[in-house]
DNA sequence: CGGGCTATGCTTTTT
DNA sequence: GCATAGCCCG
């Protein structure tokens, strides 16, 4: 190799020198298959960003050798490799080779958020020519294929997306018209039955014969296939089949193939381990051609199998794609955690048998130890983690350094109450989507109405909200009829006097049909917003929402949330349009305007955790039963996803974690006796710090006696040495002053585990139980 | 057709 | 323990 050469490597490794070698090396791979295994915390979408800035400036320039420089130009090489200019422009203007068109990539992600925060990077690092990158999700990429090529397989480009809601009762529909009982055969289950059989892309007739002599399965053979055909009848796709039917769509049509296996030419899959079979075949179709496909990914962070993502394709990805052992790099230097929280992760996840194996590690120091805290119960566990929030927070710590993770919602209450009880700014996430709110659907049924009045389906949903005295007969009547004359409903509605059966509801349909007229002439005529607060008003869902008191006025206030986002996608939209609006909020299901800048408190179930980082981490209900959740017990495999779950949520901790758990738990309303998560018997000793059991997880104090006294001496000196200043005696009676509180008068002293709870009757806020060492009230 | 009562069931979640 | 869905009756 040429001195010119390896110089051309030197000023690329510098122009890249913020990334460690491993992160290098997966930067500098641009042809070919790649996989990148990353770690929690390894950095991997700085290296994906980074990877497509080198595949655009530089292209293949560091594998190139034999490259002819002009003197001046070799000169200048040099001057970049040795660190005397930083001119990156031009460096790229002289070395760069086999550049890659911008629009030639295509980044897929999972979530909308993950795409825009891709994109925004990329444009950052990039300016104007990252624009030309795609990065999109699964579904909107593929819906961008479909709208184009829907033809092909018998849609028309204004197909509807149908969510999980939307499919659910057109499935109770089949089920009814095709008798099937619903207590036997539970819709939920149907549901899960089809979707699977749509990850691994099982037509329904393929189904079919599976079930031959299966009673349940050929049932759901049934239900399937009714599905399929009313879908198609309403031009309308659930959230698999706009994967599923693109697949179809390029097996089916190789020149359609063909054309997008051209334009996407390099294609990069982030959080490859979530990906189920149908998404396999996609990306396996797309990089077939040119074989330039590179999957990010971390099996270990595998999470989603109830859904449908299969961890074998990450397993597998080497086999499958051709892969020698220089294709996969590992990224397991870690950014986020001290190495107390990952030897903790490493050793819990080493437990797990399908694994490729890694070894998280970082230079940043050992840190504190973990916390292990045993509380009495799920109101002692929430006033612990409240109580230690607190304490951070007055040594300096903002509310948002914190996060609570937890297995299932449910366990969101306590956990909420003791917050607010603590005055803690706090906020859940996960529970009820924005999308999935009855009064967004309802709203979004006008119109979408209003735009196609064809749309059946979203007609029935909202012609008698509000009640219009339009029942099912009614509309059954119409459906009928609008069908059987080949007319829409909203014209049948207005013609209804000339029908017979409709004759006698007359009055209150043609009411309605002229009304969506009125608003139909009206989107043609008023911004998007306006129309909205046209539907509101003229349909009388506003005042129906007024009646309905604090529960409406919240209804409202997300429906005037919705209006934003409207005039925000008429801003930003090239061409807005109510069609346009509604086909994007089809594949926008969580709003992101989790405003990243409040200072609170994060509650969410692990799954949602999973991405974010936190300095303090909190892991709730760590009992058997809990998690691992009672259901994974009978089952290794299952067992192994709860491990790599208990993993991500380890991981999300920079600073501090505590692993927090109840001796006994109140769940759906009885009350249960769980011990210590396996997991936690899973850590290594010397990383933890076990605080089981502790004298303050009787909730109202008195030293247990089943506990001996040098253990509580023990423990006594321990929490006092804790402190950093001595504790303060308090007795009743004395006046104190409260950081939060206000002044008060303290009316109950009682010692508890090398602290004193005292209760006080503060003069603004009533009477308060509050831990001496934690809050320090001031005496007056 | 619509309001009210009872029975049921209930990890995790994105699109 | 609670929400919600379905059923029954006015």
């Amino acid at each position: 190799m040429k001195d010119i050469d390896i110089l051309k490597k030197q000023a690329l490794e510098r122009f890249f020198s913020r990334m460690n070698p491993m992160q290098q090396k997966a930067v500098f791979r641009v042809n070919g298959p790649l996989l990148i295994l990353a770690g929690a915390g390894s950095g991997k979408t700085t290296v994906l960003i980074n990877r497509i800035a080198n595949m655009i400036h530089f292209g293949d320039a560091y594998n190139t050798t034999g490259q002819i420089f002009t003197e001046e130009e070799s000169a200048f090489i040099q001057d970049y490799a040795e660190g005397r200019t930083d001119d990156g422009k031009r460096l790229a203007a002289i070395i760069g080779t086999r550049q890659v068109r911008p629009w030639n990539i295509l980044a897929i992600t999972f979530t909308n958020k993950a795409a825009g925060e891709l994109k925004e990077r990329i444009e950052k690092i990039l300016g104007e020519e990252g624009r030309g990158v795609v990065a999109a999700t699964f579904h909107s990429a593929c819906v961008r294929i479909l709208r184009r090529e829907c033809a092909n397989i018998g849609f028309t480009s204004s197909f509807a997306i149908y969510d999980t809601d939307d499919s659910k009762r057109v499935i109770k529909a089949a089920m009814r018209s095709l008798d099937i009982d619903e207590k036997m055969f539970p819709v939920k289950t149907i549901m899960s039955e089809i979707s699977h059989a749509k990850d691994s892309m099982i037509t329904p007739e393929e189904f079919s014969k599976d079930a031959v002599g299966d009673y349940f399965k050929s049932s759901v053979a049934k239900v399937y296939k009714k599905y399929q055909k009313e879908l198609l009848a309403n031009n309308a796709m659930d959230f698999d089949d706009i994967i599923c039917h693109t697949v179809t769509l390029f097996e089916n049509c190789p020149d359609v193939l063909d054309h997008y296996q051209n334009l996407y030419k390099y294609i990069m899959v982030d959080e490859y381990q979530d990906t189920n079979r149908v998404q396999f075949r996609l990306v396996s179709l797309l990089s077939q051609k040119f074989g330039n496909i590179c999957v990010v990914g971390d099996d270990d962070q595998s999470i989603y199998r109830f859904r449908g993502a299969t961890i074998e394709n990450i397993l597998n990805f080497e086999e499958e794609f051709g892969c020698t052992a220089d294709d996969v790099i590992k990224l397991e230097q870690n950014y986020r955690s001290t190495q107390n929280i990952l030897t903790c992760a490493n050793k819990l996840i080493s437990n797990n048998v399908g694994r490729k194996g890694k070894n998280l590690w970082t230079d940043c120091g050992d840190g504190e130890k973990v916390i292990v805290h045993k509380s009495m119960n799920e109101r002692d566990e929430a006033s612990y983690i409240a109580r230690t929030i607190t304490e951070n927070n007055d040594n300096g710590r903002r509310w948002g350094d914190h996060a609570v993770l937890y297995r299932m919602n449910a366990q969101s209450n306590a956990l909420e109450q003791a917050m607010i009880k603590a005055s803690i700014p706090y906020k859940i996430f996960g529970g009820l989507k924005f999308y999935e709110r009855k009064e967004i659907k309802d709203i979004l049924a006008y119109l979408g109405v209003i735009a196609n009045h064809a749309d059946t389906f979203r007609l029935q949903r909202i012609i008698n909200e509000p009640k219009r005295g339009m029942g099912d007969a009614t509309v059954r009547t119409v459906l009928q009829v609008s069908s059987d004359l080949g007319e829409d409903p909203i014209y049948v509605m207005e013609h209804s006097t000339e029908y017979v059966p409709l004759a006698k509801k007359s009055k209150a349909l043609t009411e309605f049909a002229f009304m969506i007229d009125d608003l139909t002439e009206l989107s043609e005529a008023v911004t998007l917003p306006d129309l909205l607060d046209a539907v509101v008003e003229k349909t009388g869902y506003g005042a129906l929402m007024k009646q309905q008191g604090v529960e409406g006025e919240m209804r409202l206030e997300n429906i005037a949330e919705l209006k934003s986002t409207m005039a925000k996608y008429e801003e930003d939209a090239e061409d807005p349009s109510l069609d346009g609006f509604l086909e994007e909020v089809a594949l926008y299901t969580d709003i992101d305007t989790l405003d990243e800048t409040g200072d609170y408190v994060a509650l969410m179930t692990m799954h949602a955790a999973k991405g974010l980082e936190f300095p303090v981490v909190f892991v709730a209900g760590m009992e058997d039963n809990v998690f691992p959740s009672s259901r994974s017990r009978d089952s290794e495999s299952e067992l192994e996803e709860e491990r790599r779950l208990a993993y991500v949520a380890i991981t999300r901790a920079k600073e501090q974690l505590h692993l927090v758990y109840a001796g006994e738990r109140m769940i759906y309303g009885s009350t249960q006796y769980n011990r210590e998560s396996q997991f936690i018997k899973e850590l290594p000793a010397e990383n933890i710090d076990k605080q089981v059991p502790k004298l303050d997880t009787k909730p109202m104090g008195r030293p247990s006696d089943n506990i001996s006294l040098g253990r509580q001496m023990a423990m006594y000196n321990s929490a006092k040495a804790k402190s950093s200043e001595p504790a303060e005696t308090y007795s009743v009676g004395e006046r104190v002053m409260h950081k939060k509180f206000g002044e008060g008068t303290i009316v109950g002293v009682t010692p508890m585990a090398g602290d004193t709870m005292l209760e006080i009757a503060f003069e603004k806020v009533g009477t308060k139980k509050i831990f001496a060492n934690f809050a320090r009230p001031k005496k007056i």
